[in-house]
DNA sequence: TCTGGGGTCCTTAATCTA
DNA sequence: TCTGTAGATTAAGGACCC
C-alpha cells in the first residue's frame, strides 16, 4: 500500500502564509515579470487567469497584470519542506522524497499502529496542517504510480483511494498525458497512430509501440498504462549529478565574461559536491545560444574530483573547443558519474601537497559563501540591466 | 520580449578492450 | 599475429518531471 503525497501550490502557499493579507490574491512566484524567466508555482486564483508553472513570465503578466509577483525564497522552502517530511517520517521510516514537496510512503504492515491506509491519510493531512500552515492532497494506491495519479485527482486539498478492483475504470479514459513519463513529445507520437487514451496504451500491440518508443520506453509505458508498477519505495537515495546553471540578463558575447560566469558555477558545483561528501567522474559544460540551441560538452576524469580549481579547468578545455558564433544566452556546469566516500588514493598515500593547499583554499571559499550567500559573486549580474523595485516588494 | 534551474532516465554512436 | 565480435565505457542529445 503506497500513499503519494504532495503540497498543494508549495511556495505560493508558503508565502501566502507569510503574509495573509495576500489571501484571495492571485499569487505568482517565479523571476521578474520584467526580465527572462517562467513561473515556479502559482496560486489557485492565478491559474483561473491561465497561468501555470513553466509559463514564461512575461506571458503571464500579460495574462494578469494584476497578479502579485514574488521573487522565490528557496530557503523558505527547504525548511518547510523539512518540516512536512519530518511529519511523514513519524508514519513510516519509508518515506520517498520525489521533489522539494511531494513524497512517497510505503505503509503496508503500519496498519496495526495507525489504522487503515485512508485514516493515515487522513492523519497525515491533519499533522501536517497543523504544523506548517499548509495543505496537501494525498492518494492512497497499490503502487506509486497510481498513488502519485490519485493525487492528482484530487488536488487541490484532496485524499483520493484507488482500489485495486476500480484501476481499469480510472485509467482507462484519462489522456495519455496522465502517464508518467509521457508528456508533449510522446502524445503528439501517440495521438499519430490513434492513441489518444491511456486504455488505448493499455490494448495497443506491443510491438508497433516498441517499433516507435525503443524497448524501455515501450515497457515503462505501456506497464503503467496497465496500472501495473513494481518500483519499490527508496528511502534512501543518491543524487546522480549536481549542477548549476545560468541564464543571462541579456545574450552575452564576450568570451571573458563568459569565463568568468564558468568560474563562479564551477565554485557552486564544487562546494556542493564537497558538502555531500562526492566527488565526479565526469564534467560537463552547457551551452544555450540565442536561438535556444543547446550544446553539451563533457570529460571524464580520473581521479574524480570535487575541487572548484579541477573543475574549472576542465569545463575551460571544453568550452575552448566549443566556442559558439552566436550570443550565449545560458551557461551550466555538471558534475557526473559521482562516487561517494572517501578517495582511496588520498586516503593510501596522502594528497600532494599543492592539491591539499588548494584544498584548504577551497574550504575557505566555502565559509565565505555560507556567510555572504551563495550568490555573493554573481557575474550574471554585470550584464544586468539596471532595474526599478518589483511591483510587489 | 517567449521559453529557469534543479534534476532523472533513455537512446544512439563512437571508441575501447578482452 | 591477425581478425572478428561482444560488451563496456564515453559522449552527446533529448524527453520528461517538479
Amino acid at each position: 500500500v503506497i500513499l503519494h503525497v504532495d503540497m498543494d501550490a508549495f511556495y505560493a502557499a508558503i508565502e501566502l502564509r507569510e503574509r495573509p493579507e495576500l489571501a484571495g490574491k492571485p499569487i505568482i512566484v517565479g523571476a521578474d515579470p520584467r526580465g527572462r524567466g517562467v513561473v515556479s508555482t502559482c496560486s489557485y486564483e492565478a491559474r483561473k487567469f491561465g497561468v501555470h508553472s513553466a509559463m514564461p513570465i512575461s506571458e503571464a503578466y500579460r495574462r494578469c497584470p494584476q497578479g502579485v509577483y514574488l521573487p522565490v525564497r528557496m530557503e523558505l522552502y527547504v525548511a518547510a519542506s523539512h518540516q512536512v517530511m519530518e511529519v511523514l517520517r513519524r508514519f513510516t521510516p519509508l518515506v520517498e522524497p520525489l521533489s522539494i514537496d511531494e513524497a512517497f510512503l510505503d505503509v503496508a504492515g503500519c496498519e496495526g499502529l495507525f489504522g487503515p491506509p485512508e485514516t493515515i491519510a487522513r492523519r497525515i493531512k491533519k499533522e501536517i496542517l497543523a504544523e506548517t500552515k499548509l495543505s496537501c492532497s494525498v492518494g492512497v494506491a497499490p503502487n506509486k504510480f497510481l498513488a502519485k495519479l490519485a493525487t492528482e485527482l484530487g488536488k487541490p486539498d484532496g485524499l483520493t483511494v484507488i482500489a485495486p478492483d476500480r484501476i481499469a475504470e480510472t485509467l482507462d479514459p484519462l489522456p495519455v498525458t496522465r502517464v508518467f513519463g509521457v508528456g508533449k513529445r510522446t502524445a503528439e507520437a501517440l495521438a499519430a497512430l490513434g492513441i489518444h487514451t491511456v486504455g488505448q496504451i493499455a490494448r495497443a500491440p506491443t510491438e508497433m509501440l516498441r517499433a516507435h518508443f525503443g524497448d524501455a520506453s515501450t515497457q515503462h509505458i505501456q506497464s503503467l498504462a496497465r496500472g501495473e508498477d513494481d518500483r519499490r519505495v527508496e528511502p534512501h537515495r543518491l543524487p546522480q549529478q549536481v549542477g548549476s546553471e545560468r541564464t543571462f540578463d541579456r545574450d552575452v558575447t564576450d568570451a571573458r565574461l563568459m569565463r568568468r560566469q564558468l568560474l563562479e558555477l564551477s565554485g557552486l558545483v564544487g562546494m556542493e559536491l564537497r558538502r555531500h561528501g562526492y566527488r565526479a567522474r565526469t564534467v560537463r559544460l552547457k551551452l544555450r545560444t540565442e536561438d535556444f540551441a543547446t550544446i553539451t560538452r563533457s570529460r571524464t576524469l580520473t581521479p574524480p574530483t570535487d575541487s572548484d580549481r579541477a573543475i574549472y579547468r576542465t569545463i575551460l578545455e571544453l568550452f575552448a573547443k566549443s566556442l559558439p558564433k552566436l550570443p550565449v544566452r545560458l551557461l551550466g556546469v555538471t558534475g557526473a558519474d559521482l562516487v561517494h566516500g572517501p578517495d582511496e588514493q588520498a586516503t593510501l598515500f596522502g594528497p600532494p601537497e599543492d592539491v591539499q593547499k588548494v584544498a584548504r583554499v577551497e574550504r575557505a571559499m566555502d565559509k565565505v559563501r555560507e556567510k555572504f550567500g551563495r550568490t555573493a559573486l554573481k557575474p550574471a549580474s554585470l550584464v544586468a540591466r539596471p532595474r526599478g523595485k518589483r511591483s510587489d516588494s
